[in-house]
DNA sequence: ATAGTTAAAGGTCAAAGAAAGTCAAAGTCA
DNA sequence: TGACTTTGACTTTCTTTGACCTTTAACTAT
């Protein structure tokens, strides 16, 4: 078992006990932890704890910053069926109408969304 | 958690028992509290309790000089509202009667109306 | 009272510091 | 050999700090 199995299995047993609650861990601690790079963290993110594996993930960078993991039980697949009707692209109307959507459900929180509406 | 995340919560803290008043802070004083520089205070304040998180901001210099905060509950998501009804593009008449809205229902005080209108 | 002065607020801005993010090269392992 | 991992130099973002600026209430002298 590598670096990043152990990695994995260690902030999913973290993610047991915080059951539905949002998971704070400071990379850079993680990382020292484990006698690796900070970057491997996000490594282990990028390929374990991704949206498509049921996860979400927020950051905050700077002095306090620090990473956010949970685990989503999305009311099934919202955030797939949404990329789904979403084609190659889609007007601003349509797109706020989704992220709407998405908000109410809960699967993005109203940071995200916003980010999101100014990103479009 | 940093020093502008307990000055948030402090001041949240406050404006929960002060319903719908304004709350009165001296800048100063927050910051000798928290053992801090003066200028964080606006830090907090511009990064948190801005107009698009839902809060209003005055001050006033000079002796006795003091910062208000008052959470504004706008009469429900009349912001989300107005955002859905522009489209990609709208005129100066409908912008200004978007704006005599959100000032109207106080979404928005006279200043901000202002600033946005000779923005616009 | 009145004008002028002082000191007590708060405001601005940019530099320094503290985390996390990115990306590509190098390493491992089946 | 090809996919997955590990590393680390460099970047971006958020926070903290401090020197200097502006505004205005309070005070003073006439």
């Amino acid at each position: 078992m590598g670096m990043s199995d152990r990695i994995e299995a260690f902030i999913t047993e973290l993610l047991k006990d915080d059951t539905d609650e949002w998971l704070e861990i400071k990379r850079n601690e993680l990382a020292s932890v484990f006698g690796c790079v900070p970057s491997q963290i996000n490594y282990v993110i990028q390929t374990r704890f991704s949206p498509e594996q049921g996860y979400m993930v927020e950051s905050k960078r700077g002095g306090g910053g620090c990473l956010k993991i949970k685990k989503v039980h999305h009311a099934d697949g919202l955030v797939e069926h949404t990329i789904e009707l979403t084609g190659d692209s889609l007007d601003e109307k349509t797109a706020k109408g989704f992220i709407g959507n998405l908000l109410r459900q809960e699967v993005i929180d109203d940071k995200t969304a916003r980010i999101i509406i100014s990103a479009v």
